[in-house]
DNA sequence: CAGATGTCAGCCGCACTGATATGA
DNA sequence: CTCATATCAGTGGGGCTGACATCT
């Protein structure tokens, strides 16, 4: 019998988040974790808005505005006014920072190897299209606003 | 070939686990999500030293003694000396903490069914899974002590 | 005017560090 | 004395909320 609900994949994902967060350090990526997450999806979506990172990458709008600070501080992004609507402000990646990004990615890779060293490839291939797929979607919704005070 | 390295699966978990944390709320499971986890672990190891909790949950030794402050507070976990070696503690989990483990656990079945709502449920197994066997290994070495200073 | 976008200040929860107490 | 276990206080980061400025 299955009434054992042996542990949610929410309980697990939390779990493995946590071991990541403790690997990610700044050490070894040269930049923080939640930067190398902007910087990546800055070279997939030149030209973004600071409202379609925010909701891509699932970030809040003030984290995305301090990250944006510091890497723009640290020349590895620019952000621009948007001709078009001066309220938008695009950012781009700048040459500096798809260096660091490529840097971090690449110690980001052996962290990746450690934490899923359990993992055959083929798993670890595996984990990333269901990961990915996962966020694909408008998973979003809070799901009870209408639970109420 | 591919040098496009599409956004490591590191990034994506982190992605993730943000949507994971913003959803559950304390006002939608009742306890919060680090709690769950502690109660979830009290049952399938009753009588668990602190310490075992710690490793096996990837806890700070210092978050877990706040938890378990919280859960005794609560009334759902107890804290015993053991007799066998009177520096430990022995956690475990109270009926009402028992209640309180299943409600929430309802709770986040409904959440995980949002998060991963553009997963077949083959597909959220299979993820399950993979979590479960990552997390199985001894994946803690921080990788490079020898990298710093 | 209302609405959208971005910025900033402040609060709270969380992880980590270092110091302390107790017991083996 | 040492080591292990647990506890607590303090610090740094991350995420969120609310107020504000700018622009459509």
């Amino acid at each position: 019998m299955e009434n054992a609900p042996a542990t949610g994949s929410i309980t697990l994902l939390m779990r493995l988040a946590r071991v990541v967060y403790r690997c990610s350090t700044e050490e070894l990526l040269g930049i923080r974790l939640k930067e190398l997450g902007v910087l990546a999806y800055l070279r997939d979506n030149a030209e973004a808005s600071q409202q379609s990172m925010t909701q891509a990458l699932h970030f809040d709008a003030n984290s995305c505005v301090l990250v944006l600070n510091e890497l723009e501080a640290a020349g590895y992004a620019e952000r621009r006014r948007d001709a078009s609507d001066r309220r938008r402000h695009l950012v781009a990646l700048t040459p500096a920072g798809r260096r660091a990004l490529e840097k971090a990615e690449l110690a980001q890779a052996s962290i990746e190897d450690e934490v899923l060293a359990s993992l055959a490839p083929g798993e670890r291939a595996q984990l990333r299209q269901l990961l990915a797929k996962a966020l694909e979607a408008p998973a979003d919704q809070p799901a009870a606003s209408a639970v109420g005070t």
